[in-house]
DNA sequence: CTGCGATCTTAA
DNA sequence: TCGTTAAGATCGCAGC
């Protein structure tokens, strides 16, 4: 360990570290290369140089003592980026967190506190490393002083500045007087460089010297010039000489770093993405397996048993041969109540030839054991994405888990919004908890294999790191729900909604094949013969679904006007081809192609692959943690957007049909966005129109035109309509001419009118962005929230963004917490109700139920009650309710 | 061969 | 340089 004393510029490093370092961002788009740079920067100085004293020095805001002698230093300076000065206070945690001293001072600049602290030190008799690359701080170097710039490693004593520079050490002020400094418009004497002003120096000793002897000099052009700036070059001399009167710790102690304060560091390394700072930590903090402990006989569940007794959280993890719920069976269940100890219990491990391996508790026995725990009503579960342990012991053992269903995924999705994973090895990473990964233990995913091939004792170890992963991943995100305001979203819509997804997923809902061949016959028919067609037209074949080639035919072959360009060559998107259709005869036959390919491979094909051969039914994934508003999603398939607005669409509606003795119900909010948005804004004609009943965009239409609602053409309506859509979206006034095909200008004056009209959206509009620029984020209705880091930035374009995102969250995220109310709410309330309905889908504003038709109208009593009560806003929420024998329209 | 970004289309 | 939120098919390039 070095005695030597170190003291580092900061601020001059933030710089270099900015620049030094790749740009780069946590998982909410905050950038934190300067950060990273930074930490490298003081990693490598504790590394190589152990030092025992080690403390750093800042600039401050604002003007310095050197302003005042002189108003134009430092005056050409570029304010900060943007992008750093968010980063700065991270890189003062940072510092404070290493428990490094940390000096700062107002009206002083960080090479001034350094030199103050150089000079105490070295009156003590101690020796300084000055760590910076700054040429300014070359004047503190003396026999006792040196200075090291640890990006470059380079020493720099007094040798070394004799070599470099050729004068003294304490001769360098006097001839950076002479030079200058242009990035600090210190402004020396013009025309003298460092060639001229180390040979003046030389020549005469000091900067006194010089100017003594100058009558004597013979009479040249740096003469003269040296005679006209002689006030300038005393004036930079003063401006370069370093302060040494800045109050700094007088005695030794308050240089000397303190063990590092961990937590807070493994905090903000986590708060920054720095994965690879946590890795570095989890080597040496590995957990022991000590308590992870396999149950493999009576006795030993029925210690786990007697455990159980005692607990009031049940973390749970279950292992089984596929991620696919349908075709999932149980391989074991990992169990634990805290940290100090984990059980697995092995039910389906087997050997390669299929049997099962030794030392195996029957599926019965376990699952017997563990009832009346898994389905106690008050008794919470925790598990990461328990729904899919959920559905497992739902669908393979008959068992539906009861009372409160925690899941830390979804704990660490609304407590960090915006984070990019939520996987648990990654999560846990940032808690210092490095898991291991299921392909080690798995083996090669690319092949066969299974988890229940997997050896009982390794097993037992990574099935126990999952559940203390999410037992630790809890004890780190629920008091942040608390301290975020997302505990009550969590436990009274999110945690509730769990087994009602998987319900819905286990549901599924039947899908005929046979309507699906049909259509695909049908459908490839028509594609092969317009590939045929539009193969001759061009005279040659192509890959018709490559933008590029058909770029190539369309804009060079045919030499049609291009319209707009992509990155990587011409558009040919829907609006291309629209004005292309009248000049040839190709556009709108690649239309057609493409609404016939798309259907066909996105729909048809693929609906038919995911029906289960047993029950006739496909089963999408509702996901709870995906959007950035709180909707829902889904996939595999997806739900949400099977085609409706084309024929072609609705006849692929037709395929998915009621169980048998069963029919649909439909029940769907009307104009929910805007009901949130008059709630919102209090929009008087806004609020007045939904209390009326009123239909929205005629309305709207009628009062843009002005003109009786009487005379309103359909056209006038569409207008109105796409408006109001528009609104929702924080639309401009190019997306609405684009939109509508309508000049800017016209465009721009119906948005005018509208806010005219209703001047309370506008407001509202500008108080959410208001509101998102003071913190940062905007919230719905439920206090869900949306991180927006770039609502300040300089940059209009994403700022822009930002500010349409602030606006549309809140009433898209409300209508989300709206619908996700209404389906809490509605399942029990037709168990209540003796109704057998199933619910199957959500499609954002839309439920779908399944029931037997006797049921219908009690049915959609219920539900149209429960939807239109899910929230009170200040207008009516309404619901349309429409039953059917496919989910087709009309 | 795999992974990834870009383009395009589907829905609310 | 232009209206939000998603999922997903396909192409075509980069890297193994």
């Amino acid at each position: 360990m070095s005695d030597e004393v170190y003291l580092v510029d900061g601020s001059a490093y933030i710089y270099r570290a900015y620049h030094a370092v790749a740009p780069l961002t946590n998982s909410e788009g905050m950038p934190t290369h300067a950060v990273f740079g930074f930490l490298n920067i003081l990693r490598k100085l504790i590394k190589e140089k152990n030092p025992h004293y080690l403390a750093v020095a800042f600039d401050m805001r604002g003007p310095v003592f050197r302003h005042e002698i002189y108003p134009e230093y430092k005056a050409n300076r570029p304010p900060m980026p943007e992008d750093l000065a968010v980063q700065i206070p991270y890189i003062k945690e940072l510092v404070r967190a290493m428990n490094i001293p940390c000096f700062e001072v107002q009206g002083i600049e960080a090479d001034d506190i350094i030199a103050s602290a150089a000079k105490v030190l070295v009156e003590q008799g101690k020796k300084v490393v000055v760590v910076s690359g700054d040429k300014d701080l070359l004047q503190l170097v003396d026999g006792q002083v040196v200075m090291w710039d640890p990006m470059k490693n380079k020493v720099m004593d007094g040798s070394a500045i004799e070599e470099k520079y050729h004068v003294r050490p304490e001769q360098l002020l006097d001839c950076y007087a002479l030079m200058g400094d242009s990035s600090d418009n210190v402004p020396g004497v013009p025309g003298v460089g460092p060639k001229t002003a180390e040979k003046l120096i030389n020549q005469h000793g000091t900067l006194e010297g010089l100017y003594e002897s100058l009558g004597s000099m013979k009479k040249s052009k740096l003469k003269e010039r040296l005679e006209e700036n002689r006030a300038m070059a005393f004036l930079s001399r003063d401006l370069i000489r370093l302060k040494y009167d800045v109050e700094v710790p007088a005695l030794l102690s308050g240089y000397q770093q303190q063990e590092p304060k961990e937590e807070q560091l493994q905090d903000l390394y986590s708060r920054l993405g720095f994965n690879s700072m946590l890795k570095e930590k989890n080597e040496s903090v590995s957990v022991s397996t000590k308590g992870f402990q396999l149950v493999q006989t009576t006795d030993d569940l029925q210690r786990v048993v007697g455990h159980l007794h005692n607990s009031s959280l049940l973390v749970i993890d279950t292992e089984t041969t596929s991620l696919d719920v349908a075709r999932a069976s149980l391989v074991g269940i990992s169990l634990c109540t805290d940290l100090d100890a984990a059980w697995y219990i092995p039910i389906g491990h087997c050997l390669e030839n299929g049997e099962l391996q030794e030392g195996q508790l029957e599926q019965s026995v376990v699952l017997g054991a563990l009832k009346p725990f898994l389905e106690s009503g008050s008794l919470p579960k925790l598990g990461h994405n328990i729904k899919y342990d959920y559905s497992v012991l739902r669908n393979s053992c008959d068992l539906a888990m009861q009372g409160p269903l925690y899941d830390s995924m979804i704990a660490a999705y609304l407590a960090e919004p915006g984070r990019r994973s939520l996987k648990l090895d990654e999560l846990c990473l940032e808690c210092g908890y490095g898991l291991t990964a299921f392909d080690q233990v798995v083996g090669d995913p690319k092949q066969e294999n299974c988890f229940a091939y997997v050896d009982l004792k390794e097993a037992c170890n990574y099935s126990c790191e999952d559940v203390f992963g999410s037992l630790l991943l809890w004890r780190k995100y629920e008091p942040l729900l608390k301290e975020v305001k997302q505990y009550e979203l969590f436990h009274d819509v999110e945690t509730p909604l769990i087994p009602i997804l998987a319900e819905m997923e286990l549901a599924g809902i039947t899908v005929s094949g046979k309507v699906l061949d049909q259509l695909q016959d049908e459908f490839q028919q028509e594609i092969d013969a317009l590939q045929e067609e539009i193969y001759a037209l061009a005279g040659y074949s192509f890959n018709i679904q490559s933008p590029k080639q058909l770029g190539v035919l369309l804009f060079e072959e045919l030499e049609l006007p291009h319209g707009r360009k992509t990155k990587t060559g011409y558009s040919t998107d829907m609006k291309v081809l629209e004005k292309l259709a009248p000049k040839h005869e190709i556009p709108a036959k690649i239309t057609r192609y493409r609404v016939l390919a798309k259907l066909q491979s996105t729909y048809v094909k693929k609906l038919k692959k995911l029906i289960n051969p047993q029950t006739g039914r496909v089963h999408t994934s509702f996901n709870q943690t995906v959007t950035a508003t709180g909707r829902l999603s889904s996939s595999n398939p997806n739900m949400q957007n099977i085609p409706i607005r084309t024929e072609e669409g609705n006849r692929i509606r037709k395929a998915f049909v009621p169980g048998k003795d069963r029919i649909f119900l439909s029940a769907d909010y009307s104009q929910i966005d805007l009901r949130v948005l008059a709630h919102y804004s209090q929009d008087e004609a806004l609020l007045y129109a939904f209390r009326h009943g009123e239909d929205i965009h005629a309305r709207t239409a009628a009062e843009l035109f002005g003109v009786s609602p009487l005379l309103l053409t359909s056209e006038m309506r569409r207008v109105a309509k796409s408006i109001n859509f528009g609104i929702v979206y924080g639309m401009s006034s190019f997306g609405l001419s684009n939109q509508l095909n309508i000049s800017r200008k016209e465009a721009s004056r119906f948005i005018d009118r509208y806010f005219q009209l209703y001047s309370g959206v506008k407001k509202f509009m500008e108080a959410i962005v208001e509101q998102a620029r003071e913190n940062g984020y905007v919230t719905t209705l439920l206090k869900r929230r949306r991180m927006l880091p770039e609502i300040n930035v300089k940059n209009k374009t994403r700022r822009e963004f930002a500010e349409r995102t602030a606006i549309n969250t809140p009433i898209q995220g409300t209508a989300a917490d709206i619908i996700k109310l209404a389906m809490i709410k509605v399942v029990p309330a037709l168990k209540q109700k003796k109704l057998s309905a199933r619910l199957l889908l959500q499609i954002h504003d839309e439920l779908v139920f399944e029931l037997p038709e006797n049921e219908l109208d009690r049915t959609r009593e219920v539900v149209k009650a429960v939807m239109e009560e899910a929230m009170h806003l200040d207008v009516p929420l309404v619901v349309n309710c429409e039953a059917g024998e496919s989910l087709a329209k009309g």
